[in-house]
DNA sequence: ATTGATGAAAGTCAAAGAAAGTCAAAAACA
DNA sequence: TGTTTTTGACTTTCTTTGACTTTCATCAAT
């Protein structure tokens, strides 16, 4: 059994017992599991994905730590859908189309739209293409998993 | 949890309670939460700056103390006034102070300062600084102008 | 009334500490 | 062989600490 996959499945038992959501500490739980912290963030990036309905967010520093997500299974399958139909590139129009769904299907208010449109429009962005549209993927991706967890 | 944080929540509650203005003796409020009194500073520098609608002034010596005092943004717009004092850099931790300063104010909701925090944090973003606080403060900006517009 | 000493505040700044992140090489695996 | 996993050196971010500095008030001596 690869370490990997018994530090997912504890972190998933965990998030179970837990109403969806668990917060740990990178090095804690890799002493607890004796291996190097960074397998902690390999475990993370490869099992704990948006795609499949995971919000992360972390902080540095003293007191600092990693908080996993799950997805709320009410309202969050079209969200879901959506997210991993998505590719790793969005443009600007695509992205309009993608909010015009969540905005019908009341998944999102105007203003929650408005937010979006502006904030990942190509000025705010700032960067050219390709890398701009990818940027705005992830995101777009990462605002709406974040949303519905 | 970080002693700076019950620090400024205190400070915060103790704020609430008394109409906007409050007066503390540096060594007194280290010596009750026991720590160094330049906790204190560092409490004040990161928690209470001018951009989030705090001026604080102090006096030295025999007798002396620290005051701070909410400023209300005078044209009533707080929105803009945040996004003009925001400065062309920001980190993920100083968006959540300026997101927590919208929510209290009752200009966003959870759900909106969700969007942004997921949207915008290191992991969506993913470029390096200086260019990630650079992309997150231009994105910030216009989401919140695009907003209100 | 001026000066000077003393002590009581607050301020500054940089080092140390405490977390997480990155990246690519090495190893294991299919 | 090509992909996935493991490892570790190095980096970044944020917090805590403490030595040193500056400012002010008071009081005693001129």
């Amino acid at each position: 059994m690869k370490i990997s996959d018994v530090i997912e499945q504890f972190l998933k038992e965990m998030m179970e017992e837990n109403d969806g959501v668990i917060e740990i500490r990178r090095n804690d739980l890799a002493t607890q599991f004796h291996c190097v912290p960074s397998q902690i963030n390999y475990v993370i990036a490869t099992r704990f994905k948006n795609e499949h309905g995971y919000a992360v967010d972390s902080r540095r520093g003293g007191g600092g730590s990693v908080r996993i997500r799950r997805v709320q299974p009410s309202g969050g399958n079209i969200v879901m859908h959506l997210v991993n139909h998505m590719g790793d590139r969005v443009s600007y129009q695509e992205m309009h189309f993608f909010l015009q769904d969540l905005l019908s299907a009341g998944i999102l208010s105007e203003r929650e739209c408005k937010l979006l449109i502006g904030g990942l429009s190509d000025r705010a962005l700032g960067m050219e293409n390709p890398h701009r549209d990818a940027v705005r993927a992830r995101a777009l991706k990462n605002a709406l998993v974040h949303l519905i967890s």
